[in-house]
DNA sequence: AACAACCTCAACCGCATCAGA
DNA sequence: GTCTGATGCGGTTGAGGTTGT
C-alpha cells in the first residue's frame, strides 16, 4: 500500500483533474468536518431548518456544498442518532430486511430508528458480507476463497445470493397462500412489489417480518 | 520498533427523481 | 412539454486506526 502522503497526493490529483465538478471550481471545503462546521451547520439548521441544502450552507457561512451538509446532518448531526453496537437484534432485522429488500439501504434505515443508511450500508459490507461468505463456505456454495475476492466482487455475490434467496422467499409466500410453485417461477422482486411509496413499503414489511420469524437462519 | 496488510466508516461522486418555473 | 436546480440514494474511495509479521 502506498504511503500516507503518497495517497493524499494522489487524491488530490484526482480531485483537480475533475475539471468538471462545480464544487472545485469554485473551491468548496472537502473532506473531514470540524467541531465549528459541524456548530455552524446544527445552529443554521435550527433556524431555517433541514430543507434548502445550499441555503443552509450559504447562510452558515460554510463554504460547503449543499449536498455535503446533508450528509453531514442525516449521518452525523441529526438528533436521536444511534452510534455504534449494533445489537443482534438490529442485525437479525437488517439481515432479514436485506434479503427481502436488496440494496435498499434507506428502506432498511427506515425500519431501525436512529440508524442512518450510510451506517448500516457500511456495516453490512464491511461484517455481515464476511458473515454470510463465511455462511456459504461452510455449507460449501463457494468454491473460490473468499477471502481473495475485492470488496465489490464481495458484494455482487452477496447480491445474486440474495435475489436467489428474495426469489425462494416469495415462492414460499406465494405457496403459502396456494399459488405457482414452479421452480423455474421467475421473480422480479421491483416488478412485482411496488416501491415507490414508503407507505406500501412499510405496511408490507412490516407484514412481512411477522409472518417470517425464523426464517433467518443465519 | 517498523513496516505491511487489513479494516472501518466518514465523505464523496454520479445518477435518478422530483418540483417548480 | 421541457428545462433547471434541489434532493435523495447507492456505490465507491481513502484517511486513519488496528492487527499481524
Amino acid at each position: 500500500m502506498a504511503p500516507l502522503a503518497d495517497r493524499s497526493v494522489k487524491k488530490k490529483e484526482k480531485l483537480m483533474a475533475s475539471v468538471a465538478n462545480e464544487s472545485i471550481k469554485k473551491d468548496i471545503n472537502r473532506g473531514a468536518w470540524t467541531a465549528e462546521e459541524d456548530r455552524k451547520l446544527a445552529e443554521s439548521i435550527e433556524i431555517h431548518g433541514a430543507k434548502k441544502w445550499k441555503t443552509i450552507a450559504v447562510k452558515a457561512g460554510l463554504n460547503r456544498c449543499g449536498k455535503s451538509c446533508r450528509l453531514r446532518w442525516l449521518n452525523y448531526l441529526r438528533p436521536n442518532i444511534k452510534r455504534g453496537n449494533i445489537s443482534d437484534q438490529e442485525e437479525d432485522l437488517i439481515i432479514r430486511l436485506h434479503k427481502l429488500l436488496g440494496n435498499r439501504w434507506s428502506l432498511i434505515a427506515g425500519r431501525l430508528p436512529g440508524r442512518t443508511d450510510n451506517e448500516i450500508k457500511n456495516y453490512w459490507n464491511s461484517y455481515l458480507s464476511k458473515k454470510i461468505s463465511q455462511k456459504e463456505k461452510q455449507s460449501g456454495g463457494s468454491k473460490r476463497d473468499g477471502s481473495t475476492r475485492s470488496r465489490t466482487e464481495k458484494i455482487r455475490v452477496i447480491e445474486t445470493v440474495n435475489h436467489e434467496e428474495v426469489r425462494k422467499e416469495k415462492n414460499n409466500l406465494s405457496s403459502n397462500g396456494g399459488h405457482d410453485q414452479d421452480s423455474n417461477f421467475s421473480f422480479d422482486v421491483d416488478e412485482f412489489f411496488d416501491f415507490s411509496t414508503d407507505l406500501y413499503t412499510s405496511e408490507w414489511v412490516s407484514r412481512f417480518l411477522e409472518s417470517e420469524d425464523g426464517l433467518c437462519e443465519l
